[in-house]
DNA sequence: CTCCAGGGAGCCT
DNA sequence: AGGCTCCATGGA
């Protein structure tokens, strides 16, 4: 494989690879060891992606984050880990308030994901009612049982499922990998990618809500499932989906972004947390999902 | 045992 | 449009 180096200290804000990984964005990556992601990675684990057929290792060392790759992986790993967003211009721009200025320095250097779109529809499709963790579990049993194969430096990495490998499923097949009540929706999504009926260009808007009402044709995808894509996929870093966790928050910390609905509730506190409100977001559901 | 987890579909008014 | 009810599964 070809391997590189890319240097902390020329990236504006640094990089925490194992936070941006683990925090909940994007589930299409292996840590090497294997876990559950339910213990501390070490500070050097390496994570590992396959991409357009291409594997994509990566992890910290030193000041740099290192990687191997079938490809040159370097401009890969600026686009799917967005080494390009200027962390501190992002933060000095977002709302001036306790719970946010503690979520961003206490996590710094995590960055907002831009994972390949149908495995981010299909990760969050599976996010219903689900614990981050299992959420991890049940995408690796999804490439486990789906995934291409390849093959790189005589190790075995899987693919994210194709649109057709889970159309061809059956909906028992997929309740057998523990998806419950996620499988008819996840199938049923997949064959609408498949088929050409609804895909990735069909919802690729400029404007978020129009994102999100296209998002929302496929099966499984409500307003939440929809603003998840649109941040983590779509390049909507002003989407802000309203889980149970910023929920609670708002009504705790911003009582007056509560609203009726979801779209008034939705554009209240875009408001409040200011451009690239969705990096606020994910901050703040990071800093109060793992309780710090 | 009950309750909850990064919600949404289907059906009703 | 807005309000129910039901939906699988595993862990606490």
């Amino acid at each position: 494989m070809r391997t590189g180096s890319i240097p902390l200290d020329g990236l504006a804000g640094g990089l925490d690879l194992a936070t941006t990984i683990e925090s909940g964005q994007t589930y299409l990556w292996t840590r090497d060891d294997g876990e559950t992601y339910a213990t501390a990675p070490a500070p050097d684990a390496w994570y590992s992606t396959v991409v357009d057929g291409d594997v994509v290792r990566a992890r910290r060392r030193d000041d740099a984050i290192e990687w191997e790759s079938t490809t040159d992986a370097d401009s890969l790993l600026h686009e799917l880990l967005r080494l390009d967003d200027d962390l501190p211009a992002i933060r000095d721009a977002a709302a001036d308030d306790p719970l946010v200025a503690d979520a961003y320095e206490r996590h710094a250097g995590m960055r907002i994901v831009d994972d390949p779109f149908f495995g981010c529809l299909v990760s969050f499709i599976c996010s219903a009612q689900m614990r981050v963790e299992r959420i991890f579990e049940m995408q690796a049993s999804l490439r486990e049982a789906y995934g291409e194969s390849v093959t790189a430096d005589g190790r075995t990495y899987r693919a994210t499922p194709t649109p057709d490998a889970l159309a061809a499923a059956t909906e028992a097949d997929l309740r057998e990998l523990g998806l419950g009540y996620r499988a008819p929706y996840v199938k049923r999504s997949a064959e609408l990618v498949a088929s050409g009926d609804l895909t990735e260009s069909d919802v690729r808007r400029d404007d978020l809500e129009a994102a999100r009402d296209a998002l929302k044709g496929f099966v499984g995808v409500g307003d939440k499932v929809a603003d998840c894509v649109a941040l983590f996929s779509l390049g909507h870093l002003d989407a802000v989906p309203l889980d149970t966790w910023i929920q609670s928050a708002i009504e705790e910390h911003y009582p007056d972004c509560a609203r009726d609905s979801y779209a008034e509730t939705s554009r209240a506190i875009r408001e409040r947390f200011g451009p690239n409100a969705g990096y606020t977001q994910t901050y703040v559901f990071h800093h109060l999902r793992t309780g710090a």
